[in-house]
DNA sequence: ACCTGAACACCGTTCAAGT
DNA sequence: ACCTGAACACCGTTCAAGT
């Protein structure tokens, strides 16, 4: 019964905190083998834990892979909060959102494939709370950027105009989101410099907002 | 052993064609239960064979997948081509493959889904065969676009320039699955009028590359 | 409240065997 | 050449039981 020294993990033997613990091994799962058809008992086997006790955190499976994109989503909004804080003007803003964004897709495929997959916008009977909710960090921030280049007088959208900016804000997102899942996807090849691809998509992508 | 005067499909009892049977009801499944966790077993089932029938036409599932995918590029194919018969110029004729890209992807979500799916893209390996050509038919659509519009002095596009024309056709893929992906991923609320947004979003495109 | 172990119905895949 | 049936190792999920 010598306790090893361990910060402060494990001492209740009922594992402290097995949710979390459950949660990191399928994100590096995930990470590991580059897709997330991660069974659950393999989760469970990480975790040191029989293959049922998962069942005491999450209803289904489904419920710990919705968990493993709540982290990809939470990730994807930091990174690209802070892309933000550089940016001198909303294009400049733009370009660095999109960089970051890219990169994030680019960088963890598997993760970004979770997150925008069928299992959280479609399970069986879809779930459009979870779908609606899931994007809605990323989605904010773009809006924020257009909404501030309309009031720079930067793009010609109308601020004011529920429906145009909502135009730009899914033109936008359409574009970071197409240009991310054709990278992921290796359906272009010139995923290796993908900083020029996502500088020539927003710049054509700003300039037809400066258009309208 | 009276022949049910069946046309001419099951005469010879080793089934005709059963590869292609096998890809039908896979394809059907998929559009019923609105996702491709379709089993192996249930699709043979449905053809009316026993469970192990199919490996005498496809050596693991993954190449049945790819099979169903295959079906769904060649009808998103058909459908841009068919969509660009009516069109005057390169401008209308970019928003009506769009608007013939999105629709398709809108009706078949689950295809859609799989067609862009990790199964193709990054099996355990990485296909880059695979993922290179499957979409090269709506690619080259979209291309010839383009090099029309640019010909045309329409856009913008230096026509020589393949760096200029490539990244053209990676905005306007771009702009186009990745709207795709978001109605598909119930990811945006206004699906329900699908051609408001494609037309917005394309013109939008169209004006960048005019810009360049 | 949280965890374990046995059990059930299912899968993908392999192998020997049938025609 | 194509198909079947038994078999193997795995899954997700449920249930009774332990602490």
């Amino acid at each position: 019964m010598s306790n090893f020294a361990k910060p402060a993990a494990n001492r209740k033997y009922h594992h402290g905190d097995l949710r979390q613990a459950l949660i990191d091994a399928a994100v590096a799962i995930v990470a590991e083998e580059q897709n997330w058809n991660f069974s659950l008992r393999e989760v469970a086997r990480r975790a040191g834990v029989s293959h049922n006790a998962p069942y005491n955190h999450f209803a289904e499976k489904r419920d710990l892979l919705d968990a493993v994109a709540a982290v990809g989503f939470d990730t994807l909004r930091l990174a690209m909060a802070s892309a933000l804080e550089g940016a001198a003007d909303a294009g400049e803003a733009m370009i660095a959102i999109a960089r970051a964004y890219v990169s994030f897709a680019a960088g963890n495929p598997a993760l970004y494939r979770l997150m925008f997959g069928p299992e959280l916008a479609a399970p069986d009977g879809v779930r459009p709370e979870l779908a609606e909710t899931s994007g809605a960090g990323a989605k904010a921030i773009l809006r924020d950027v257009v909404v501030r280049g309309a009031d720079d007088g930067l793009f010609t959208v109308s601020a004011t105009e529920e429906t145009s900016i909502g135009m730009a804000v899914l033109a936008a997102w359409s574009a970071v989101h197409g240009l991310s899942m054709l990278i992921v996807d290796g359906k272009t090849e010139a995923a290796a410099k993908p900083d020029v691809l996502v500088d020539g998509l927003m710049t054509l992508v700003i300039d037809g907002l400066r258009r309208r």
